[in-house]
DNA sequence: TGTTTTTTCTTTGTATGCAATTGTATGCAA
DNA sequence: TTGCATACAATTGCATACAAAGAAAAAACA
């Protein structure tokens, strides 16, 4: 055993662990997860991937039927039009608040995010994770915790939705160039400016979900 | 031990147990958490407790420190404030898709109840649940399960806020007239006039709340 | 007396065992 | 073959035991 003073409970690893393991599609949806198989292969006991899972099935990712075990939670086609309706309520409110409590550091690291985002086009696992950032960044910008919780449960969901829309580098660009009006706005402190921007992201990004759906 | 006719899992009767000792106070904010002291006062072990007090946390309604356990969370003023934008945002939200997705039998629910309510001016504690059910009905007239699971988790948070603001026959009278304005717009499916009405609702309730903590 | 160190004690984190329940396979009868 | 009952196996729900980390208390020291 590496001297790990490991500071963090393994609850929470294991949390981190299946949240990947589903985000990378390992755990796809429908996916039956076994307690012991789970704590197999990470090594632990079955309590604390009870415990990740308790959290799991509270966020919605996983669905939980009594004694019959918890499956990755499999979206239809009007869940996910569900679940992008609520993200351009959550993401527009989010650039509202942003454009009037962001600060300025806050704001140049957005803008570092999207300029690193516009350069690795084309290597779509980079610019997935880049574009998780940066939105995670806003999400922080809003500065409202209860909102924040919010997002970054619903930004968890979208990792039921399997692989990323911005495969192509021209949906990339397409999206650093939405990002920097959402950036414009909000440096500007034009709220509603910013929130129709975000509103304006989160559907197109409905758009490019649904065209990768119907050619799957 | 009784014969186990538990349909739920004690963990579920916990987690409804500790909302509810949540919400009547009885677990106040900054209470100490002990997970054997819990165990012992429902006669069950702290495996469901640690179930139940994961998914609190999840929710945001206490809060856990490692190795150093878990307290109910307590509200800034600041916090309070954030809490009731979410409030603002999501509950508009649910009036705008209500005004669309709800049906005839929900429509007539949320009249009886919001009838029900003003019937009951004067006994608090029978208004302040009803109001709780009503706001529950136009949530699931949402006919959003992500909407829906967010509303949820934020009444529980409201749950810390204390005592309700609906103690006054006045204030009783008024949210119920607010409420019908919602119902109002609902029923002619005007999208945006239930957005506002919902909007002017939380903002009323907000000044109530305000007013609350000015006097305490 | 005040401060630092050591010790004890409480409480959580984790592992594991047992019992209950559900899904599944097998056998029997129609 | 199909429907149904029964037995078996897999798997979870819960309880409990143990270990480790912090907090509190006690002791030692300046």
């Amino acid at each position: 055993m590496p001297k790990g003073l490991s500071k963090t409970s393994l609850s929470e690893v294991a949390y981190g662990h299946l949240v990947q393991a589903i985000q990378t599609g390992e755990l796809g949806p429908g996916t039956r997860m076994r307690e012991v198989e789970l704590a197999d292969r990470f090594g632990i006991s079955r309590t604390p991937i009870r415990d990740a899972m308790v959290r799991l099935e509270a966020e919605g990712l996983i669905t939980h039927q009594p004694r019959q075990g918890a499956v990755v939670r499999s979206l239809s086609h009007r869940e996910i039009m569900e679940l992008y309706e609520m993200r351009q309520v959550l993401e527009s409110t989010a650039a509202r608040k942003a454009s009037v409590h962001a600060s300025e550091p806050e704001r140049n690291e957005l803008e570092r995010l999207n300029e690193l985002m516009l350069e690795s086009a084309g290597d779509s696992e980079k610019v997935a994770d880049i574009n998780r950032r940066f939105h995670a960044v806003l999400y922080e910008c809003s500065h409202n915790r209860f909102l924040l919780l919010a997002l970054e449960s619903m930004a968890n969901s979208m990792a039921l939705l399997g692989p990323t829309t911005l495969a192509s580098a021209e949906r990339t660009m397409a999206a650093a160039h939405e990002h920097a009006d959402i950036l414009k706005a909000v440096a500007s402190g034009n709220a509603e400016q910013a929130e129709q921007a975000a509103r304006a992201h989160i559907q197109s990004a409905q758009q490019a979900r649904l065209e990768l759906l119907r050619n799957f």
